[in-house]
DNA sequence: TTATTTTATCGAAAGGCTTCGTCGAATCCT
DNA sequence: AGGATTCGACGAAGCCTTTCGATAAAATAA
């Protein structure tokens, strides 16, 4: 593995020189400069990251730490968000690594104090969190994907739960749906401190009373057996309702089996919207109307967000919260009694 | 950010005496140490990864190349070898830094001679890879998951994909269909150079020969809407199929909506097998008849492999194939002539 | 008691790079 | 022509560790 030292000796020029050569900061003359450049093609010469990051205290890395799931696996949306962060690390000669969000403030200042990480996306912020007031105290550089309660001088991405959930409601009520049952997934809601819940919750309730429809919301775990249990409990034991909004993928799966078992029909006998991406939402049949995370365009900001702060960009932090889209499919339709 | 040398100045110690005290390396008298750790503690002191691989040339990073999806997104399979990848990864105190695949072996030199990285994992692999070839001769330390064609050497995880198709073939056969289309999905393939897809072509083949079915193979992008295109052509030009093996999730979805279309009922009037991750085969109705991929062993051989590697815990390469799993679920059925 | 080994710690080099200060040579000005 | 600039390139310090060789003190052996 040639070294700057090679460089320097085979193109007898001093290491300084070959620094500067190849970086630019002091002006070199250009033949001395081809020559250098020559060597370094032949020895394929890479400076050594290591070395060089310890002088700048950059290193061109940027962690992402994503929610260590009890399920063990990512949803559909998370990995939307990670492979779309990845994209844009790369394409701004990022490296991304990629890490389990440590529980302890002790793990998340040690990645810090390694020197190893120029900055930090973190996912599934909750609304307190110990994590960004950390941080934040700190000064170091991060971005959010989902926001908390007081956000001073923090750059987030998120998309408008409140409005989401409002939304869905108003859709089905459209369709005369007069019962509606909400399955978010979650795992101690009582004690969630994840800003997408509440406000997910509020605007479902919120639209209910305004429309004047019944809003009834349950919660189970991101599974689809799950889902497909607590959907079957329903429709026993609340025999009014005729539409449903499923919190995501696995539980919209779940619920279907449910339904088709009792030889229910999607969307002749119920109406079933799902949060879900476009993509997956396009998988099912009937095709899914969708309220789809903007995973892509968030994974994208969330990325960028960060890495113009890092690069002195943005000084000013950004705060986006999108909109969000409701795409009507088919897995919704006219309300009809159920028998 | 606390420094070695902070730490020796304020336990009143040499530099050295604090990095032997923490390493363990040389013997350090119990009540210096205990002084030292204390400061360690008191500064939250953490070594700089950057200097410590400048010595070393170790940074307890291994990168990920996964493949540059033309579709911009991940299947379900290649997402879970990536995150049971970065949980192995995690487990090992080791970070996992995602790059999409270079093209060129360029690229992968630069990787191995900035120094950051102690190992590569590579997915998609060629028959004839040149980036395996190259990596072999450099002598830098990685793992593939599936393989190529000369394999000495080299450690790698992989499925049998000959027997796979092999499988889902006489499954089909089973149930008396005699004529059955193989769609796969492919960019190229007279020119593909992916083993997966050589195999599964060739026990596709070997299949209906031996047990004289008639064998049809067919490709095409691994969307929805490519899925549903050829799908329809095919019931139109190919009036006596019964039976369908979609070669990933898209296609999958893509025959079915045709299907359905159609007023061909799954499994009555139609077989159809999906080579998917066990998850997503549960998430349809019916459920799926699949051949899975054992992502979650493959991406966790993977990582082990290139781990004991760079620990010099093996020096032997491993090489795995694991046996395809076929799941019966309810995609799949005894043959009917369609009307 | 002197010589020898062991123990506990220190100082300095090395690893590869960037950057600051410097210096000789070439160019400019008056 | 002599002094002031500019240009092109060099040497050395510094970033933070680890590790090798060395040293003084303590413990053991002769």
């Amino acid at each position: 593995m040639a070294t700057i030292v090679d460089v320097a000796k085979k193109a007898g020029v001093s290491v300084s020189t070959v620094s500067y050569a190849l970086s630019g900061v002091r002006h070199i003359s250009d033949e001395t400069r081809e020559r250098i450049l020559h060597v370094v093609e032949e020895l394929n010469y890479h400076p050594n990251l290591l070395a060089r990051g310890l002088i700048n205290k950059r290193t061109k890395i940027i962690a992402l730490l994503y929610p260590a799931v009890a399920s063990d696996y990512l949803d559909d949306v998370q990995l939307d968000f990670i492979s779309h962060i990845a994209k844009i690390a790369t394409h701004y000669g990022y490296g991304l690594l990629l890490f389990t969000s440590p529980s302890g403030e002790q793990e998340i200042m040690r990645f810090i104090n390694e020197g190893l990480i120029d900055g930090i996306i973190l996912m599934e912020v909750l609304r307190q969190d110990p994590r960004v007031t950390l941080m934040n105290k700190l000064g170091y550089p991060f971005s959010l994907i989902g926001h908390t309660e007081n956000n001073k001088g923090i750059s987030f991405v998120d998309m408008d739960f409140y409005t989401a959930l409002h939304l869905c409601v108003e859709h089905l009520a459209e369709f005369k749906h007069r019962e509606i049952i909400f399955i978010h997934s979650f795992v101690d809601f009582q004690h969630s401190q994840h800003n997408y819940l509440i406000e997910s919750v509020r605007g479902f309730n919120d639209a209910a009373g305004e429309l004047g429809v019944m809003g009834t919301i349950s919660g189970c775990k991101p599974t689809i057996q799950a889902g497909y249990e607590i959907m079957k409990t329903l429709l026993e034991t609340q025999p009014g309702f005729s539409a449903v909004i499923a919190g995501n993928e696995p539980i919209y799966s779940g619920v279907t089996q449910a339904l088709i078992e009792r030889g229910l029909r999607i969307p002749k006998d119920f109406s079933v919207i799902g949060l879900m991406s476009n993509l997956s939402a396009e998988k099912y049949t009937p095709k899914v109307t969708s309220l789809s995370v903007p995973s892509s365009e968030m994974g994208r900001m969330g990325a960028e967000f960060l890495i113009k702060k890092l690069e002195g960009q943005e000084i000013e932090p950004q705060q986006v919260i999108l909109p969000p889209q409701l795409t009507v499919r088919q897995s919704t339709g006219r309300f009809k009694k159920r028998i």
